[in-house]
RNA sequence: GGCCCCGUCGUCUAGCGGCCCAGGACGCCGCCCUCUCAAGGCGGUAGCGCGGGUUCAAAUCCCGUCGGGGCUACCA
């Protein structure tokens, strides 16, 4: 059942996709979904000089990505189109023209200097803003502006009443009159500007909700302003309900921008977040699903979701929290999707030193492989790149393996020969190559040989077969490397310690 | 400066007049488990900015104050 609720996502693309525009789009995804309602994505293109396609393209990939789709915008098109409001300009030429002879906009020529001379001259605040000076120009002054060479901008005439609208997270707001002064539409050559075509799509498009950051709290008097202007031309039917999403900060409680390192969504998809996990970690910043609760599906959000409960407070991003609401996610994760995920970020480990994994994929034997250890280390990942690399030592060609450096300082010392000694001849001796039988025998060996605490006896052999002090169970992880393998790495070990005899 | 928003543990939040000498989560600190790391179990740390009201009763309502933030372009 599709009810009459159409919600849009419009990003200007410019730079990179940014944690807090995306948990935009996520709660007007969701509150879509949520009402069985339209999702529009709208592609704010209107400044050439700062757009880009590379921008543009990692707009939709990260959408794509999470799995945020869309009933309606680029690439499906749809019944409101062009979606891309640099394709939109003949729209925004005619409805500017409409509002300038109906009145509702006029042509303005002072400039700043002017304004703030203005001000100064009657005692005002110079900071004041546009004082409407131009709004009752006749037209012979317009026609000297214009025979001096100057051009206009066209500014909407705001209305002389308070204007007030519910917000759906913050209640009723109202502007006094008089505070919000007239603000640009376009420039004297047409070329409409944000102010203009951000509310006038959304009229065009019959966006019946508007869920947005709250940085754009004080531009909404000007577009209901607008809105109604718009009406009375007859260009939609008023202003939409709004609903101001509080900040997402970082630290130092600003708002993160998209200078802010930690703001840059791929951050999170390289080091390995899952969508499922980034998604409910962003629906946090404000959202609560229940008083005892903050791990959820995205299905389940759908499910739940209620925008007049959604916080009015700033956030602060908290990439720990981030990481461990991602593990909880992951660990639930069926371990063949585990698996899958982890695949391109085990290639990405691979290839990153000398040797460039021409394929990007793994063979056979190794998906077979990386099946069998998955397992082992996807309760021990907070993202995907911990498990790649506790998993490298399994994949790496021989000839490149070798233990990190710290670990090896730290734990093939000469005191290590002894330990790996004992352990390489009692592992020489078992002839079925399992789990069991290695711990069988390492026990033997070192423990009850060597007499060693377990926790030590088995450092050695982890740095040396596993090349880190932090890897998967040693006695799985070595079936798993075999016993060739595992023993060459042995007596590498026993090497690199100083030798026995 | 002006306009507007916000104010519960370090952080994100639950709380929408009594169930709260404030609950959960992350973090942090102990302990247990343990071949490392995790996971898991148990316990602990820490908060209603302040001042007035209203009320039998306020974290919850009102006012003020202080504090934080956003906006204030011919960018979006």
């Amino acid at each position: 059942m599709t009810s009459s609720v159409r919600v849009r996502f419009c990003p200007s693309p410019t730079g990179t996709p940014h944690v807090g525009i995306i948990r935009t789009a996520l709660f007007n995804w969701v509150f879509a979904r949520h009402h069985g309602g339209t999702f529009v994505f709208r592609i704010e293109d209107t400044d050439a000089s700062r757009d880009s396609a590379e921008s543009y393209a990692a707009l939709l990939d990260a959408l794509c990505w999470l799995g945020l789709d869309w009933d309606e915008g680029p690439e499906v098109g749809g019944p409101h189109g062009p979606y891309r409001q640099s394709e939109r300009g003949p729209l925004y030429v005619e409805a500017l023209r409409t509002l300038v002879d109906a009145g509702e906009a006029y042509e303005s020529y002072s400039s700043a200097e002017e304004i703030e001379v203005r001000h100064r001259a009657a005692g005002r605040d110079p900071k004041l803003g546009y004082d409407n000076a131009d709004r009752e120009l006749t037209e012979s002054q317009r026609a000297d502006y214009r025979a001096q060479g100057r051009a206009p901008v066209y500014r909407l005439r705001m209305p002389d009443h308070d204007l007030t609208f519910t917000d759906l997270i913050r209640g009723e707001v109202t502007f006094r009159a008089g505070t919000v002064p007239d603000f640009v539409l376009a420039r004297g050559d047409g070329t409409p500007l944000y102010p203009l075509t951000n509310p006038l799509d959304d009229a065009l498009m019959g966006i019946t909700h508007v869920l947005r950051g709250e940085d754009l709290l004080s531009s909404t008097p000007r577009q209901i302003a607008l809105y109604e202007a718009l009406a009375r031309v007859g260009i939609g039917h008023g202003a939409p309900v709004y609903a101001h999403l509080p900040l997402v900060t970082g630290e130092g409680n600003r708002k993160l921008s998209k200078r802010d390192p930690q703001s840059n969504l791929f951050l999170y998809r390289d080091r390995g977040f899952i969508p499922e996990g980034l998604l409910n970690y962003l629906a946090l910043l404000g959202w609560a699903i229940a008083e005892d609760r903050d791990v959820f599906s995205l299905a389940e959000m759908v499910a739940a979701f209620d925008i007049s409960r959604v916080s009015g407070n700033a956030a602060r991003f908290d990439l720990k929290k981030a990481e461990a609401i991602n593990s909880v996610h992951l660990r639930a994760l069926p371990v063949e999707d585990f698996t899958r995920w982890v695949e391109p970020y085990l290639v990405a480990e691979l290839s990153s030193p000398a040797h460039p994994v021409t394929s990007g994929t793994l063979s056979e034997a190794q998906r077979a492989l990386l099946a069998a250890a998955a397992p082992l280390v996807q309760e021990r990942s907070v993202v995907l790149s911990d498990a790649a690399r506790m998993l490298r030592f399994l994949f790496v060609p021989e000839e490149e393996f070798a233990p990190e450096h710290d670990a090896a300082d730290a734990n093939l010392g000469p005191d290590a020969a002894p330990v790996l000694d004992a352990a390489l001849t009692g592992l020489d001796a078992v002839v079925v190559w399992s789990a069991p039988e290695i711990e069988a025998s390492l026990k033997a060996s070192l423990v009850d040989g060597l007499g060693l605490k377990p926790r030590k006896a088995f450092a050695p052999v982890r740095v040396a077969v596993s090349g880190r002090t932090v890897s998967p169970p040693l006695y799985e992880s070595m079936e798993l490397l075999g016993k060739e393998r595992s023993l060459r790495r042995l007596r590498a070990g026993v090497e690199r310690a100083g030798g026995l005899r």
